[in-house]
DNA sequence: TGCAAGCCTGCACACCTGCGCAGGTGTTGC
DNA sequence: GCAACACCTGCGCAGGTGTGCAGGCTTGCA
């Protein structure tokens, strides 16, 4: 394997083959950025608050967000329209009330199997 | 359930019983800090980058992982002390080579089940 | 029609973060 | 001792981020 870019390849390495081993592991960049794009969003209390709440209870109305988690609700707003933006909630408008839910399978993994799985 | 704390309990609700429910579905705030945390270390795609080397090739030294990530050995060795300082992961001296390793179960299971689990 | 509820937006503020450079510490080998 | 190597640290810059407030918009109901 000779995954090192020509632009690295004159710089010393202790363990060559491993090296190479982690270039193929890190993978492709473009993956790791929507990844580090999704956990950027999972890393402010708020909106981990939110996407739980999401999560567990489904479709829930912006007032009723800002109850449960105790923000205001410009800050439940602005949250929220930053998880529409990265593609993680959607919202369906019933008259004056928007309930949002949470449409992103990879997160909902994570959120099950990272935070309420390792929740004691 | 009357989980609704005394300081909003004088709010209106759309749906009271699932306000409660959110918030038993939120749990701790503490915990949901703690994994808030987490995350803001791996929001980053040179810390995400040397977190799945780590977890898939296993102990490796700080400039290996420059080239393999194509960062500088400063920005790696802030990015270590950064993942060190949270508990994710731990450095072993042999010398002057230190190789570091991923010991956070929960990250491990995080980037198996999410970040590896949903590359097509 | 008038009013209130529900939700959204704009703006300004302070704060934090990642990055690169230069330089330092400790270790290995000649 | 001296030089090369591996790694770490401090500093300053540029850019992004969360937050609070005031206010606007649309909808529903009397």
């Amino acid at each position: 394997m000779h995954l090192v870019p020509a632009d690295r390849a004159n710089h010393r390495t202790i363990d060559g083959h491993r090296v190479c081993e982690a270039i193929a592991a890190i993978g492709d960049a473009e993956h790791v950025q929507a990844w580090a794009e999704r956990f950027s969003l999972l890393a402010d209390p708020g909106r981990l608050s939110l996407l739980l709440a999401l999560h567990e209870t489904g479709p829930l109305a912006v007032s009723d967000l800002a109850v449960a988690t105790g923000m205001k609700d410009p800050a439940v707003s602005q949250a929220l329209r930053l998880l529409r933006a990265g593609g993680l909630v959607t919202g369906d408008r019933d008259g004056r009330i928007v309930r949002y839910r949470l449409i992103d399978p990879a997160v909902a993994e994570v959120l099950a199997h990272g935070v309420l799985g390792y929740r004691e």
